[in-house]
DNA sequence: GCAAGGTC
């Protein structure tokens, strides 16, 4: 038996599938694919299944001093026990192997860690290693006819990494960890990759807060040709001879705009005409992709996680890519086929096919890792994909579509006209060939209408109006323009970018969209520059590949490069460790003021939002135990503090993160004096204990913000009712016969109509159903309706049937779904 | 409970 290694199952399958000519068959083991024909195996894993660690002696942080970590040794363990056990069981008995893991150094390393499970179970089977970029029939054929060997050097490389990170990223990490005396979930981190990305975000905020912004006018006018009219807007030439707009002085301005008000018409003094190709955009990479789907408005973690689902369901090609160039043996004309005749893109895939010959556009990079992003010859009806997965799914086959479609082309106009020796200017733009746009709807086309005039025609020169401006701060990086600006830097890979930005959210160091950093992230910025410099800049990365690509090209050793970089790593805790204090007191402050809201009303030190003992949160007073002022805030979700403060209290407001439930909650101390002042108002007899002992049913609202509707003999009675949040409530004359209670009004601001919510008890009677319902399958993070109906197809019905079930058995049961996901989502259950 | 890189 040949046993053949691929980097994912997806992969192991369409191999299998090529090279058996479709008559492979599939057996399931502990989670694990096995596919099977005439004398060969193939099994895929998932991505690196062993992981580089410190020995479990180093496991306890305050244990162990973080430099010791630097020159502590490092294991290989399996991250993927079940995937390693059915590699090595069918190693055992294979006369041979081959390593088909993706085509890049990453891949290579995967390779390599295949290679030595292999070895420790068969000592003697050769093993040999096949490389190809796409998968599909030719190259698949071909590499397989020419297997070549693993290329130990380049793996090496890829492991130095790994190493490097590990040491670096652990030893740091404790070190600021432990000195800010922040153990458990709120650890702080570091790491090559994150830390110069934080940095981006950190030193534009900089600029932002040293930006002064400077006061300058705009002066426009309309012009008129034969009672039409178009905008022109004020010019002049500058010290340095160019064209400017700006005026930067108050009485500079009120002149030109007194003569131009005055001058009352125009005259011609040029008229440009140019035209412009605009080329159809280059295929579409990672990056790319996740900037088209952010306009479409999709944040980077999200299209990512669409793409990953289209991919897998087959609609898509592989999502996590560098090339932007279609490989050789990508048929265009033959994929835009396929779309021919389809009721949504069958017009424009035809009008694409009128072409003679298809010339697709190319970018600039080029690698052998996977093709551009591109539909495949799969078409799913709009009926198997969501709202935003058919989004998605339109923009990447809109993409290819541009791709192999005509150049558009603009016609420019230019129009100067003189008035009284002021000059005015009109820029006009009109799409004379609409080429790729009509196929790709993503980018503006708008036009600017500038009427046909000759020099020195005169025109009439109306409203004229003066704008007074002033400059702008420099604006925030959006995700997708902090991860092209990642890319640039050579920071990160196409699969992680996203997950940094992630991570950052997570680790309480940005906050909002676009990101913005917290006091803390900017404290950890600056202790890394001021002690460990290196790991704050994009030059550790640089650094690093020039050793990779060293040790790829055999110029050097893993053991240098690792050891030159623990001694610079030691150097690095020399200094740190002196100022140990003075960081941890940094970085205390700075968690302090993440957490601050203002000044407590009652002593005038410090409100903060603190976790009492149970992990519920409150606001109380820095001042404590001398002062013991508190407020209550909400129970759902994470408090985060605002920018934006309170005008009576001067308190920063409060936003809860609970994922969709996210809220805004505003000062704590404006919500408890409300719900002081709100006033009580009966609507009816409480129906668990009106006929016995006279319980009225209450409107409340409490100091938490939330309002419900309770009985008037709280807490002996603790009858309730859910009202919303927001929103006056109105109590109206209607009866609900049933319960005898009044129909109640939501009169949300901004919103004409009222929010008609109906009887209270009937209200919760019905969202109790609704919740009953959700508590399907579905109600579990992760799970869409497709894999319910999967489940619920091998038998697993609901919630607790999927908590109880054996996670191994069910994943032999459901196609796509590992017994390690079905393990997270019986957790999450 | 640390990193970054694969993949789900």
């Amino acid at each position: 038996m040949e046993l053949i290694i691929t980097e994912k199952d997806n992969a192991a399958r369409r191999i299998a599938d090529i090279l058996s000519e479709g008559g492979a068959t599939t057996e399931r083991e502990a989670g694990v694919n096995v596919y099977e024909w005439g004398g060969r195996r193939c099994i895929g894993l998932s991505g690196h299944v062993v992981g580089v660690d410190f020995p479990s002696e180093y496991e306890d942080w305050r244990d162990v001093e973080p430099h010791e970590l630097v020159d502590a040794p490092i294991v290989k363990t399996a991250t993927r026990e079940n995937i390693v056990n059915v590699l090595q069981r069918y190693a055992e008995d294979a006369d041979s192997a081959v390593i088909a893991t993706d085509y890049d150094r990453e891949g290579e390393l995967i390779g390599k860690e295949a290679y030595e499970l292999v070895r420790d179970a068969n000592e003697d089977a050769p093993i040999q290693r096949v490389r190809f970029s796409s998968i599909t029939e030719n190259e698949v054929k071909e590499a397989f006819a020419n297997p070549d060997d693993l290329d130990f050097d380049l793996a090496e490389a890829g492991e130095a990494r790994q190493i490097i990170d590990l040491i670096w990223g652990a030893a740091l990490t404790r070190f600021l960890s432990l000195s800010a005396r922040q153990l458990g979930d709120d650890f702080i981190s570091v790491g090559r990759v994150q830390t110069p990305t934080l940095k981006l975000i950190v030193d534009k905020e900089r600029e932002i807060e040293a930006f002064d912004p400077e006061d300058y006018w705009e002066l426009f006018a309309d012009l008129e040709k034969d009672e039409t009219e178009f905008e022109a807007q004020y010019f002049y030439l500058d010290e340095d001879g160019n064209e400017a707009e700006r005026v930067w002085n108050e009485d500079d301005a009120n002149a030109a705009f007194e003569t131009l008000r005055e001058a009352g018409s125009a005259v011609v003094e040029s008229v440009r005409r140019r035209t412009r190709t605009d080329d159809p955009p280059a295929p579409f990479n990672t990056t790319q992709y996740i900037r088209a789907a952010g306009s479409l408005g999709f944040a980077a973690g999200r299209a990512m996680s669409i793409a990953e689902d289209l991919y897998t369901a087959g609609y898509i090609t592989y999502p996590r890519t560098d090339n932007t160039v279609y490989p050789e043996d990508l048929d265009e004309r033959e994929l835009l086929e396929t779309f021919a005749g389809h009721f949504e893109f069958g017009d424009d895939a035809a009008s694409l096919l009128e072409t003679d010959e298809l010339e697709p556009t190319e970018g600039e990079k080029e690698t052998t890792d996977h093709p551009p992003i591109h539909p495949t010859p799969d078409i799913p009806d709009k009926g198997d994909l969501s709202d935003d997965e058919w989004r998605v799914y339109e923009l990447v086959v809109r993409r290819f579509f541009a791709t192999v479609a005509d150049e558009a082309v603009w016609e420019h106009l230019r129009v100067v006209a003189d008035a009284d020796g002021e000059s005015l200017k009109a820029n006009g733009k009109r799409l004379l060939e609409t080429g790729y746009h009509d196929v790709y709807p993503y980018f503006s086309t708008d036009e600017n209408y500038v009427p046909d005039v000759e020099e020195g025609e005169e025109l009439d020169v109306l409203d004229v109006e003066m704008e007074a401006k002033q400059t702008q701060p420099p604006r925030r990086y959006g995700q997708s323009r902090l991860i092209e600006k990642m890319e640039s830097m050579g920071i990160g890979t196409k699969s992680t970018r996203h997950n940094t930005i992630e991570k950052l959210y997570e680790r309480g160091y940005i906050e909002s969209d676009p990101p913005q950093p917290t006091t803390l992230a900017k404290a950890v910025v600056e202790a890394a520059e001021e002690f460990a410099d290196l790991v704050v800049s994009e030059e550790m990365t640089a650094d690093l590949e020039a050793d990779m690509t060293a040790i790829a090209e055999g110029e050097k050793s893993l053991d240098d490069v690792t050891e030159e970089s623990r001694e610079v790593l030691e150097r690095i805790f020399e200094d740190l460790t002196e100022s140990r204090e003075e960081i941890g007191d940094l970085l205390q402050e700075s968690l302090k003021a993440d957490k601050t809201l203002g000044p407590c009303p009652d002593c005038g030190e410090s409100l903060l939002v603190r976790r009492s003992r149970h992990g519920s949160y409150f606001v109380g007073c820095d001042g404590y135990p001398d002062c013991t002022f508190t407020l209550p805030l909400p129970s759902t979700g994470e408090p985060l503090v605002l920018e934006e403060t309170c005008d009576e209290h001067d308190l920063h407001h409060v936003k809860m993160l609970a994922g969709r439930q996210t809220f805004v909650h505003g000062c704590p101390l404006c919500k408890a004096e409300e719900a002081e002042e709100a006033e009580e108002v009966a609507i009816g007899a409480c129906p668990e204990c009106g006929e016995e002992h006279g319980g009225e049913l209450l409107i409340k609202q409490l100091q938490t913000g939330s309002r419900l509707v309770g009985c008037s003999r709280y807490p002996d009675c603790d009858y309730s009712l859910p009202l919303p949040r927001r929103g006056e409530i109105e109590v109206t004359d209607e009866y609900c016969e049933e319960h005898d209670l009044p129909e109640l009004h939501i009169h949300q601001e901004g919103e004409e109509e009222p929010w008609e919510l109906g009887c209270p008890i009937c209200n919760f009677e019905e969202y109790q159903a609704r919740q009953r319902e959700r508590e399907g399958l579905q109600a579990i993070e992760g799970i869409g309706a497709k894999t319910e109906e999967k489940l619920q197809e091998a038998g697993i019905e609901d919630v607790e049937a999927l908590a109880d079930a054996d996670a191994d058995e069910v994943a032999e049961d459901v196609a796509g779904v590992s017994a390690d996901k079905i393990r997270e989502w019986q957790a999450k259950a």
